[in-house]
DNA sequence: ATTGAAACTTTGTTGAA
DNA sequence: TTCAACAAAGTTTCAAT
């Protein structure tokens, strides 16, 4: 948002850093050119203008017993009370993501649990901690997530 | 699905790789009370293992000019034809995540563009290459996204 | 943006519990 | 089988240019 042009570097760096979080400076620096320490430099100001907002293992949820994700729509119940429904459900940390949405629901989140009975139970946790209705949407299978979409 | 029984301390070797994908072994091993090599083992096991897929920088994609989020949800049109829409939209690459979910219809996606104008283009290209009809829900605002939801 | 040098990290091998 | 200790190779990070 404040700054839309990107150079044509920094735009590389960021797709190879997108797809391999830990590649190093090293290779970093093969790819596009330049001294390793000027690559350093560049993904440091990446990080400090927060182009870069943190590096991450992708975990395989399914793997690990956690093969349930869903989209719960979310409608605020009660018009005058203060709308921090956010803040509210990034206490539970099912919940992976929020966004403000428009349509006829005001938020959409994204929640990872191990069962059934587990979405279930967390779906009214979400509905006493928020105060809200909810429309929830299973997700069965995962193709892929997570494709970094920079490549243009 | 294959392991769903993680031990406490690869547990924790994911949760902190999924919080910090570029932390050392050197730390991790301060972090577990094991030594750098026991870390380092553990971490390859868990990669051979496929419960770490990759490690990825965290973009900023609203700061770096693409910052409409759209969930797409997809009927096929024609019941007869073979039904491979994850592997005809995967080419697209605006679209970074494709769920088959329950519901009224039989795919969700995930897609990032610039301007409103991108997005009706891209539907279009969705609805052509996948023969889909298409049920958009814009992302006004992201609060937040691919939380770790490893904390239990 | 680069060079070069010191500090640190990675990753293979070896052997102990 | 899992861990620790070591050591060579590679990487990071600075200051100076």
């Amino acid at each position: 948002m404040t700054t839309p042009e990107i150079e044509a570097t920094d735009r590389k760096i960021l797709q190879l850093l997108a797809e391999d979080g830990r590649m190093s400076y090293t290779d970093l620096g093969k790819a596009t050119g330049l001294s390793t320490s000027a690559v350093h430099q560049r993904v440091k100001r990446l990080e400090q203008r927060d182009l870069i907002t943190g590096y991450g293992a992708t975990v395989n949820y399914a793997a690990i017993g956690v093969p349930l994700t869903a989209f719960v729509a979310v409608t605020p119940l009660d018009p005058s009370q203060p709308d921090d429904c956010p803040e509210r459900v990034a206490d539970l940390n099912e919940v992976e993501a929020c966004w403000s949405i428009a349509g006829a629901e005001s938020y959409m989140l994204k929640v990872r649990v191990a069962t059934p009975e587990a979405l279930e139970e967390l779906l009214g946790r979400i509905r006493s901690v928020a105060n809200v209705g909810t429309r929830t949407t299973i997700a069965m299978y995962t193709y892929y997530e997570n494709r970094p979409t920079l490549k243009h």
